[in-house]
DNA sequence: AGTAGTCCCGTAATCGATATCATTAATTCC
DNA sequence: GGAATTAATGATATCGATTACGGGACTACT
């Protein structure tokens, strides 16, 4: 077993069959200039021979290499691993090969990983920016300039004109709270996440709306802002806020882990869930349906927002530029389980 | 912003500067044989219009890609994730992009990842197998026949002088079966998985020969074999094994997911963890530090077998045929916590 | 002066496929 | 029978880089 077996090219068919090599790709190709008879021939031999064509060669004559550059902040947890999974339905459905890399919430790995990309002559990139990205748009700015198709989906930058597939994280937010509130609750702080991002920004809008539209005047100390979205810097938060307000009876956060060490909090303190507190998250985590109690959670639709991030790279593809569309929205789901079904035990109400 | 930019080449680069492709292409290189002066020239336009080489071009006449395909059954969970982190790691470090295509735990979708990563013309593959493709190989041996490098990790084929990176699933199991035992456990139940494939085999045989080891007598009704990996069949599991024995006391399952379910049924049924009945899986997925008790796991280690699977690719890449190495094997991690702690409130004892 | 060596750069082949433009032979038409 | 089509294939340029080889200019050494 040799390492470095020579890879059987089209000029090897050729040369067996006393054909030429342009013959031989066009009978491959199925050009209808060629005859039946010698396409048996080719393919026969090609088959026998087990020849694959180099995609590489293809990809530079014809200009386009079939491949789709993805940039994840990470793939830990629920949510990215399943939008590239979206990611990746469609775009092997349409022959695609996809190339990923995490940025890590890096500034600079997110940069390098653009050029990666770009260098290896992706036909679109899709992305979602890492966590420290914040102001700077120099390298998407990059990708414009090079022509080639760049589609944020979720974390989107402030970069006006830019595609993206994002979820309604405002109304998402809303309508938990909202549901919060039907169940019963009149005290609901917020465990909010880092506030330069566009979708924990809206979340926490998203609360501060809903508390408005029912009437209920929003107390400062109800915002906690985590630190990390951590285990340990829910049960900091959740603890912050007790301290704060006692009365509490209601809690909605922005991310799913600080939640658990929320509830761990309560529980140590005797606070019963839902009877005492009601709660509700972001992100339909499966460990969300594994906690006792359930959480009732905020589903991304990460599935979706992959494939529908896939499409409309597709799109800009084949229209080439297309004038400002505005930002695709997905709608999220809020799912109702235990840890919200406050004071009555009746089965859950749908908000709107 | 037109989409299809010309982008500039190495040609556009030689005209305006009035040398040869060549030329400039050596000083790019930072080949000796151009002059400092020279050199800077071309570095200063190529700066100017953001010049960057393609990739496809390069690799087709060098001969090598510079990357790297991955095959993965699912990107849920915690573990693919982890060993795609490690694998992304090490890559990138060594200037190696990665392609990424799941199988589905499908064979046919196993088959097409594979042409397609040929065609891509990827240098190496790294694959755990699909839970479907036990006794066929032949794709595997076509990987082999083209002389680039694969190298399994975790799920591996029956296929001699492969290469592969391991747990030692069996030494996990006897270790955590091992600590039930001295946790006072006599009588423990197993969940296992499906056994073609070799992850759940050895946890099962770990099981046998701890007990074994114990003195303790196998009693066939205390295997329980999953049809699939999930809640709701853990809670199936869970209730048959308690009702062919009642007095069981210690349960060692070879996945974390069915777990949560079998910790559902014994809370329902009043079963204390881990007073009445200790529990202790396989795989340290996040979320099994969030249960109620905290669930006792077996670490696989997925990160550095991701960093290792590349590892050894490398090698490969580099000596060319290897001689028959064996297979690495990882040495897994027990992770004492709550659910095992039998009878004995005392801090964890480690085993060996 | 002649030969060798060094430095710097250009010419051209090459990787493996595709696409354009001939070219040859057979067929058809008037 | 000669011109015009059609069918089937060949020759060659090309994509954008890398690289073996060659050659001129200059210095150096015998």
């Amino acid at each position: 077993m040799s390492a470095k077996k020579h890879q059987t090219s089209i000029k090897d068919l050729a040369l067996q069959l006393n054909l030429s090599i342009s013959t031989v790709s066009r009978a491959l190709a199925g050009h209808r200039d060629i005859s039946e008879a010698t396409k048996q021939r080719v393919r026969q031999l090609a088959q026998e021979l087990s020849f694959r064509p180099n995609q590489l060669a293809a990809a530079l004559r014809k200009g386009h290499s079939k491949t789709l550059g993805v940039i994840v902040p990470h793939i830990k947890g629920y949510f990215f691993p399943a939008v590239l999974n979206g990611i990746e339905k469609v775009a092997t459905r349409e022959g695609f090969n996809v190339m990923m890399c995490q940025s890590n919430e890096d500034l600079r790995r997110e940069k390098r990983n653009i050029e990666t990309l770009l260098d290896a002559q992706v036909e679109g990139i899709l992305m979602s920016v890492s966590a420290t990205t914040h102001p700077e748009v120099e390298h998407f700015e990059q990708v414009r300039r090079q022509g080639i198709p760049l589609v944020f989906f979720d974390r989107v930058p402030e970069l006006p004109q830019s595609m993206a597939v994002v979820l309604d994280d405002f109304q998402g937010a809303y309508q938990a709270v909202s549901h919060l509130i039907a169940q019963g609750c009149t005290r609901i702080a917020h465990l909010a996440g880092p506030q330069h991002l566009n979708t924990s920004r809206n979340r926490c809008l998203g609360y501060l709306e809903a508390l408005r539209a029912h009437g209920i005047a929003h107390d400062e100390q109800w915002l906690y802002s985590l630190p990390t979205l951590t285990h340990e810097a829910g049960r900091l938060g959740m603890q912050h806020l007790l301290d704060s307000d006692p009365k509490l009876d209601g809690l909605f956060a922005a991310y799913a882990i600080p939640t658990v060490g929320a509830l761990e909090v309560l529980r140590e303190q005797g606070r019963r869930v839902p009877q005492d507190m009601a709660l509700a998250c972001f992100s339909n985590e499966p460990f969300t349906a594994m906690t006792q109690p359930q959480l009732t959670v905020i589903d991304q639709r990460a599935e979706q927002m992959g494939e529908t991030a896939v499409r409309l790279f597709l799109q800009l593809l084949k229209r080439g530029p297309v004038y400002a569309p505005p930002h695709l929205v997905l709608k999220p789901e809020l799912i109702i389980r235990n840890s919200s079904l406050h004071r009555s035990q009746e089965s859950p109400v749908p908000v709107r």
